[in-house]
DNA sequence: ATACCGATTGGCT
DNA sequence: GCCAATCGGTATC
């Protein structure tokens, strides 16, 4: 096996469209299954109408408003899961959500969480990945830089495993952000890898009738 | 206390 | 492609 390294502080605490586009390629592993990145999105702050930490910081999006390296995650739509690492400097509130990864260890864990899933669709899309990886609201503010080693609730991510090549990088619109966040030329940042079958189908946020400004 | 809505998914047409 | 499910977070009254 080629050197697998875990992930530091310095790498987290960059602007989150950097960290995003490097996530890709490196390995999140977390009870059992090892995941392989092909599909990111960064969020920017305050600064980012696309971002839960949009509108300040709140009980929710508070480990957002701290440092790098922490773990958020949120539940959406009564059913779902969704991770993110936090990025930037401290008070930053920037993060990059985890959207889709190939799995690469643990494949038997892995087809017990998807039952009757077919093995490209198990974390293609971030709701997957969570369940895939079985990460939920225990996890958020969980700092994967310095995990409770042993423990079943570890997450680690790791350098690239192999080295990614950079003309397989694209980048465009997020996915289903309402609003002006979700304007591919203002806000490009999700990033994915080329003839991945485990990218999630991109689609457009729903209209919003009044926008707040 | 109440209303609105979502960084999604899976099932059905 | 279209749409319902489902409920916590947030804003508003």
């Amino acid at each position: 096996m080629a050197q697998r390294s875990a992930l530091g502080r310095g790498f987290f605490a960059r602007p989150a469209t950097v960290v995003a586009q490097e996530l890709l390629g490196c390995l999140v592993s977390h009870a059992g299954v090892t995941v392989r990145l092909t599909e990111t999105e960064a969020y920017a702050g305050e600064r980012d109408p696309g971002s839960h930490a949009f509108r300040g910081r709140t009980p929710r999006t508070a480990v957002m408003f701290g440092p790098a390296g922490f773990l958020y995650v949120y539940f959406t739509y009564g059913n779902h899961w969704c991770v993110n690492l936090v990025t930037g400097s401290d008070g930053a509130a920037e993060a990059v959500l985890l959207r889709g990864g190939a799995v690469v260890e643990g494949h038997d864990l892995a087809a017990a969480r998807r039952p009757g899933v077919r093995e490209r669709d198990w974390c293609r899309g971030p709701g997957r990945l969570t369940r895939t990886l079985d990460l939920d609201g225990r996890h958020t503010g969980l700092d994967v830089c310095r995990p409770p080693l042993g423990e079943p609730a570890d997450v680690l991510v790791w350098s690239p495993d192999p080295a990614v090549d950079p003309a397989r990088l694209r980048a465009g619109p997020r996915v289903g952000v309402s609003g002006p966040g979700g304007d591919g030329e203002a806000f490009p940042w999700r990033f994915w890898l080329a003839d991945e079958p485990t990218v999630s189908a991109y689609r457009p946020g729903t209209v919003r009738r009044r926008s707040r400004t």
